[in-house]
DNA sequence: ACGCTAACGGACGCCGACGTCCGTTTAGCT
DNA sequence: AGCTAAACGGACGTCGGCGTCCGTTAGCGT
């Protein structure tokens, strides 16, 4: 049972790395049902490279949407550091809509798509207490309806993900009204 | 150049409405990317008299969405009838939310899957217009925001259409919960 | 009852995506 | 420079859905 090496040779590193940039962008452009040989293709690299690297399409995905991860709990904290939670929470609406109308596969893999909690559970976690606490000052400030609950706010989420359009500009403009309708939704 | 029959023999008819009724229920349940082949195996008939009836599946949809085509309508037609427009209004959002979550397929249907129209363009334009006058007078009663535009109830039906969820009655729960929300959204 | 033909459906070939194998290339170390 | 094993990628077999052809069945009119 010979070990295997940990550390990649520097072309695997390059191909891991441009496998990875042309997942991202064919995800977001396309959604999730790009086929693994498109990505490779993208990549400059045979599918046989893509399938050592990332055996499955969701550890290819896991791996390709940490970073979108990273950025929804980093707007989430933006949020929190607002002097007004109100104006934070609405804040934190219309950018995470904004965020999830350029990616149109990481809403999917966000919600439904991936049943059993990619790797990105934790930082999922992490945002949704910080949204709570979020919301909890919201509501103390008045300006946020007393009934409010987290749920509803991934309610919108989810619901922000059915605004389907080819361009993705026009998908942008849609949730940009979608988001004003939600804000307008929660407010006391 | 032989003249074909107009007239359907009795077996093809009872054929022709078995598709139709498997087509309604598998696209209300699994969504419109179901196989052909399931479709004509539900109704228990060979591929070919599937594809003899309804040579693309969006020929199939089309005929067999008219009937919540036609339900959309009378939904509308029944808010309008309402002495109070804002409660017609809110009984007709509850009422299109509620039937476009009992049917996954009609949603996509509706909004973004088929680009050019389907026949049924004609009855959703007058829907629409009823619509329209319902909206007028919801506003007029003060209760409706005024800068309601009819762009924005669309939008939250697509919206309604990113609620996805496995069973049938959690997709129910969450398009009424999700209705509400719109409502308040649009309240003055 | 019988024949004509509409209608049926099993079977076929095509295609695109999948996941893997294996002969070839090349990075990295001496 | 030379060697070794890590890494590559074209090629392959499989699978599932598609749309069609053609030999068989059975409705309907006489």
């Amino acid at each position: 049972m010979g070990r295997l090496p940990q550390t990649l040779r520097s072309d695997a590193l390059d191909n891991r790395d441009r496998i990875l940039d042309a997942a991202r962008a064919l995800f977001a452009a396309e959604g999730m049902d790009v086929p693994m040989r498109e990505i490779a293709r993208r990549a400059g690299v045979g599918p046989a490279t893509l399938y050592r690297r990332f055996p499955t399409k969701q550890a290819l995905a896991t791996e390709a949407f940490t970073e979108q991860m990273y950025a929804c709990h980093a707007i989430v904290e933006e949020g929190l550091a607002d002097p007004d939670p109100w104006h934070g929470l609405c804040l934190v609406i219309e950018k995470l809509c904004e965020l999830h109308a350029r990616n149109r596969g990481f809403t999917t893999a966000f919600t439904s798509a991936f049943p059993h909690a990619m790797d990105l559970a934790a930082v999922r976690e992490q945002a949704l207490t910080s949204l709570a606490e979020l919301a909890r000052r919201a509501k103390d400030s008045g300006r946020l309806r007393p009934d409010f609950v987290l749920d509803d706010l991934i309610l919108m989420l989810m619901a922000n993900g059915g605004l389907h359009a080819t361009s993705t500009n026009a998908r942008l403009a849609a949730s940009r009204r979608f988001a004003a309708l939600a804000i307008r939704a929660f407010q006391a």
